[in-house]
DNA sequence: GAAAAGATGTTCT
DNA sequence: GAACATCTTTTCA
């Protein structure tokens, strides 16, 4: 297993969809260079987990690619919109960490062509990260995301001041784990999603420190 | 700034 | 036919 397999398989859930926040989401297309921090994330626990899309063991062939190696991408569909998850903890455990929005760093225009928006609106929430990213079907579904254009950049973090704990947003909160408390995002982002203007940090952006 | 409704693909009953 | 790991637009405050 490779370092970046690794990472992805050496801790619980919970403890790297945290590590994630303050990482750099890459994705190289023929649109440009994007890139952007990641500033909210929300963990899917398997079999157990009632949110999941393998609860109960279910597998089908869309859903495969959350059953494969750590560090795997999975993209799906939900109703009219993409989302991607990083597939974590070994190869027939199906876990993964939905990556709910990032903080814009490079090829902003590019992003506001493919959203018609502007400012937060740009990636505050699963949906519009993938759309601002020009990402609107599965190509890259299963693919190792070290070997792919789009990946996560662990050789450096941005440390956020605080990182905040809540059940997760758009899950049926009647379900045994409907109110369990997997969403994890950086305190006073503006990116993150469904946050109120007045609780921004606007100094900061809710990281320790400027611009590295 | 909140709430409601419509668009929409896949899965399950 | 119903539910859903979402987003946009409209309507009302």
């Amino acid at each position: 297993m490779d370092a970046y397999q690794a990472y992805f398989s050496s801790q619980p859930t919970t403890v790297i969809a945290q590590d994630l926040l303050g990482r750099l989401l890459i994705y190289d297309s023929d649109q440009g260079h994007f890139a952007g921090y990641i500033v909210e994330t929300e963990a899917y626990l398997g079999v157990k987990d009632s949110a999941s899309h393998a609860f109960n063991h279910r597998r089908t062939n869309y859903s495969e690619s959350l059953y494969g190696d750590p560090g795997d991408l999975y993209i799906y569909q939900i109703r009219a919109n993409y989302c991607f998850d990083v597939v974590v903890q070994a190869r027939n455990e199906p876990q993964g960490i939905l990556i709910r929005a990032i903080e814009p760093l490079a090829n902003l225009d590019q992003m506001a062509k493919n959203r018609h928006q502007t400012g937060v609106n740009l990636t505050n929430g699963p949906g519009k990260v993938m759309q601002a990213l020009g990402i609107q079907d599965r190509h890259l579904d299963g693919l190792p995301m070290d070997q792919a254009p789009l990946k996560i950049d662990l050789s450096q973090r941005r440390q956020p001041q605080k990182i905040m704990v809540t059940p997760r947003i758009g899950v049926n909160q009647d379900g045994d784990s409907g109110k369990d408390l997997c969403r994890f995002y950086v305190w006073g982002n503006p990116y993150v999603s469904k946050s109120k203007r007045r609780d921004d940090d606007h100094d900061h952006h809710g990281w320790l420190k400027k611009e590295n």
